[in-house]
DNA sequence: CAGTGGTCTAGACCACTGG
DNA sequence: CAGTGGTCTAGACCACTGG
């Protein structure tokens, strides 16, 4: 179960072992103290914390000095993971019909780009985005060169790019981090989207990455904040742990 | 400038005094390795790899391996939005100091508001944000004319709203629901944050609840977007909703 | 008081980046 | 290759919680 030969660190497989008990309703509202976890996986205490600062950072667990390591009961916050799923599910959800342009699908070597997450070629999808036949967004994706091609094989048009991700290609999304800002519509995306050009759209910068934290995809999107908002459930808490 | 025997964490030590480095200017672009850390504080490499998380958590630092520890150039600050901070905690873990302008405090009958979460007279107080002196958002909040009035007997100028509430008067926030758009600056909010007529700001409207879901504020802000982002951290398939 | 997480030391070997 | 961060060990003492 816990394999140090495994090339995946130990404190990454503690941690997902710990998720997968926790999903499993092995602990009813506390885990295991941290020496407890030291015996169990025959482990150092760095790594045992290690792993379960990860969850706590997460939102997954809480500590509580002198008491132990607590589960946390929380809602998911339903409205982002919808979009984080796919803007087609989101604008389903809505009671809208989704469609999509392709409006480019094309290769871009290492020395043309700036995302300093990935320093290998990138292929890179653009896509305006529909609901109801209105323009809502637009979105582009940057891929690995492998899974770009794979991906450009298909009809980006009409397909959903997750559903290829995770079911076509095998490839597993794990965690996304999101950054929403805005900016003054430049001419290009202000006549893509249909509105003044200089009027404010919303942006979303967005890494995701594979369980090991590897990013597989860099996405930026920019929306029409007439057409879309995003909603956030947030917590009083104060988890604001170090890993 | 570090003590052991300063009850402060040593990692918290370092944290802090890397801060006031790299506001200093002290590196251009780096700071020091690891081992020269270690050398320079006479501390554990564990003691600085826990100062450096805090900050890499924070956005303000960037870890490459093989490379080094980088600054993370003229980033916006960055909030992460699954916990619910106040504007002062944000700014202040960002490593800059936050201050204040008292706009406005004052009473609102029930027939002059729209705020259709409360049904009854309402105490509005708006300020001006700063970050290290930069105007970097308006606040507006609305509260029941009660918990207002009380609000008001203290120096909105300079005491955190968050604090007040909690700690003084014994009021428990746990849930707030957040909408996230733009807007176009009108002439007012352009004046206020030092930026163009019809620039794009990132607004916010929040409600937060107590633990049985009862409306305890009405919020409304408007942040500069060049100087203040949203963060988000999702999963895929998590147990629970966003970190 | 025993048990918990918080902090910290002083090492070790590995994987990655760049010249 | 030397230098970097990533992982990990095997300890130690502290501060906090609860009975």
């Amino acid at each position: 179960m816990i394999d140090s030969n495994n090339p995946i660190p130990l404190h990454v497989q503690i941690s997902n072992a710990l998720v997968k008990q926790i999903k499993a309703g092995m602990y009813k509202d506390k885990i295991p103290s941290e020496r407890e976890l030291i015996e169990a996986y025959t482990v150092s205490r760095t790594t045992v914390r290690q792993a379960i600062a990860k969850l706590v950072n997460d939102g997954i667990l809480k500590k509580v000095h002198g008491k132990g390591t607590f589960i946390n009961e929380g809602k998911p916050i339903q409205e982002w993971l919808s979009n984080l799923n796919s803007l087609t599910e989101t604008i389903k959800n809505m009671g809208m019909t989704p469609s999509s342009k392709l409006l480019a699908a094309e290769q871009i070597n290492v020395k043309d780009h700036t995302i300093d997450i990935f320093n290998m070629d990138l292929y890179r999808i653009e896509r305006l985005r529909y609901a109801d036949g209105e323009p809502l967004a637009i979105e582009e994706h940057y891929y690995p060169l492998s899974v770009g091609l794979k991906l450009s094989s298909y009809d980006l048009g009409t397909e959903t790019i997750f559903d290829l991700l995770e079911n076509e290609m095998g490839i597993t999304l794990a965690e996304a981090e999101q950054i929403i800002s805005t900016e003054d519509a430049d001419a290009r995306v202000a006549g893509l989207l249909g509105i003044p050009k200089g009027a404010s759209v919303l942006t979303v910068e967005r890494i995701i990455a594979d369980e090991l934290g590897n990013p597989l995809e860099f996405y930026r999107g920019y929306y029409r904040p007439d057409k879309y908002v995003f909603r956030v459930k947030s917590k009083r808490n104060g988890l604001r742990g170090s890993p």
